[in-house]
DNA sequence: TATGAATGAGAATTCATTCAT
DNA sequence: GATGAATGAATTCTCATTCAT
């Protein structure tokens, strides 16, 4: 008897397949769709796109393997589908964070929560990164729906640095790009690497303690940076 | 017991090798080794380690295939003497950086120099660390040698703040296990991910100039971090 | 839907496939499995679980070789089914005797002709044995199967030695045990060192009519054992 | 430093090189020669000439592989050499039963006594034969050597039968070959299916005890065969 | 006579993908 | 839409044997 598994609250599933009735699990096309996504993001998040097994996927999304060629064509196409769905759902958030609406500093503050706090609560996310960096971001160049998806945070981030210079609580020069690519950095950096650095300094970096103090951390480093 | 000699700064390919020239059958056990250290290294650091083939290295190297079994015994062990030479390489520069004989803002800004130009110099080692940590470092874990590796920095981290808190020019306070992740971030982050950032943000991130800006940018960010 | 019929006596492979003809590609799971688990007896028979080549198998038995692994796992578990398949049908085929309807002596008798002539008829089953011994019985004594399959001739031989004794027609003492190993070494090393034989003593131990002698021999000798 | 594998007692080394004093092993190609072939007498023994690895021979012996090529050639021939030695130093201990010197039915018990002890110490051969007969004998066949090495014991058995008839002790009309064979198979079988058959009767016949019984067992089923 | 490095032909196993129903 | 069987091209690994010293 198959099951579906569970399916990530991250990128959600279409209100039409949630509201269906959980019967048995024949000839819903939506709800296939999802459960194959689901498990091919756990599969690539996992493994990678070469290390990730199409058998795997299949068993683990209770379809029949076919079903995943029937829907996606390859392997490949699989991996961008599943690319594409958690790369925009977080560029989404981002546009969601209406950082304009705050005061400059407490924009920067909020970004950086804000990615530090997506990461931790979606860490296939950066593992779906860094194997797309492994692989020289080829699929994500090659995405015509991706190429469209440039971050906008480039540009809210110079308007809240150009706000912040007026009312002299941001120094002057700084760079957006690299602001943000920072501000992402000593998040992502700290949950894509846990593993070695938990091992080089001896010291369980996974507690939730330990995760707190990175936040608070973060977030000090980057104010310092930005503060006149 | 096989023994390498001193091994040079980075492990790189010989010319030999990267030409693909094949290597003049000498039996010279040594040489052949290196060899397949070399082309292995570059595999895997390209393609991970699922990702990576044996035939490659093998053709690469120069060596016959059955080479590569005779002296490591498996790709996964292959794969893990790639790691330790490599990771090993980093731990002994770092370990040469004699940090202490510098003043504390000094050392802080050689340290993040340091990390940056390294990686910049040698991004196999991104690379393999990226893959290492999309396997949950299971190998560096395993590895006796790597284990033993511990970063000496948080202590060196440890000693430098506290004379910089002495002296009055360093904020106290500062987690020196959280200071070496941030600096390590900055570079770290930036070299693997200009892949993805470079399309997000529709700007060339590998040319020279945008890699000194960057340069300056981390060293500034960190300073401001730690000044009083 | 296909089915085999119920299996014949002595799993055999099926004339097609011993003409090495290609099965046609009929989606029929049990008519693959049968088929590759007859030519793999054969070619085990033959070769020894080393010797054996998982190529010939497929080959022989007109399945692609990878349904060997799909159905069976690996080598080693094929290895393991043939054995049980085989093993099982020689206890099967015992446990049909009823011994015990016979007279004591007439019992015996049975049962020395039984066993020459399973093994005359089925010397793939010999081949098989010899092959397992040679592993130590390591795939024998790791098979739950097979560990439950112990021989009930032990018993049955107790029962009818002691009915014999009762009625005075067999002598006293006898161990079951050594009595049953005895009546199958008589007739398995004939069978099993035919080859050998036939070149130490210059004459063709393969002929009909030493077999139809052999047998009588067998007889003879463990009659004049038990009788009294 | 190398050692030299123990010498199985059977195939003896030749007294020239038993003489020598043990020094380092380097150049004395007797004793070379004797480890090479001890080693892969066990090698074979155990796993059969398919399962056989040269490597595993070389080590074991310590010589270096390419010795084994030196002496023997390939695989094969050391193979048919391991074969000669064993089956021929057997052949050389029967001719030394001077069984024509005993009372008939004292000859036939030293003969199943005999066979008993040398499977008992010498249980390497049974696995050597029981290998050579799954190779349908095919290298004693080719064997100038062990073609000339028929068993005398057909003829000596003739004899020693004709003796008892004439003395009314032993019965008319045994063929000697079937004797012969019968002998061999209570001892071999027994030894050779030790593995399997404690399996299947839940008893372990390598016990000390068990292995004394047996040996009363066979002697008492070919007296009881024989006698008038 | 001895040694360790090297080789190429296989052998087992894996994997994405397609077919027949 | 869905399923399980089937496929062939890789892919990792093994092995007997030979070469250079």
């Amino acid at each position: 008897m198959k099951k579906f598994a569970a399916i990530s609250r991250f990128p959600r599933p279409s209100p039409a397949a949630k509201a269906k009735v959980r019967l048995e699990p024949v000839r819903d096309a939506e709800r296939t769709q999802q459960a194959i996504l689901a498990a091919a993001e756990e599969e690539f998040a996992d493994k990678g796109l070469a290390g990730a097994r199409v058998d795997a996927i299949a068993e683990q999304s209770g379809a029949n393997k076919r079903m995943l060629y029937y829907y996606f064509g390859s392997k490949e196409q699989l991996y961008l589908a599943v690319l594409e769905r958690a790369y925009g759902a977080m560029r989404q958030a981002e546009r969601e964070l209406n950082l304009l609406d705050l005061e400059p500093l407490d924009a920067i503050r909020r970004l950086v929560e804000f990615k530090f706090d997506y990461y931790r609560e979606y860490p296939r996310l950066i593992r779906l990164l860094a194997g797309e960096n492994m692989l020289d971001a080829s699929f994500l160049k090659a995405s015509n729906q991706l190429r469209e998806m440039h971050s906008s945070l480039g540009e809210i981030l110079e308007s809240v640095l150009a706000a912040g210079e007026k009312q002299n609580v941001v120094k002057p020069g700084i760079d957006p790009v690299h602001l943000y690519i920072s501000i992402t950095a000593l998040s992502y950096f700290y949950f894509a690497n846990r593993a070695t650095l938990s091992v080089a300094f001896s010291r369980d970096l996974t507690r939730a303690d330990e995760i707190n103090e990175r936040r608070t951390h973060a977030v000090q480093v980057m104010l310092d940076y930005v503060r006149v």
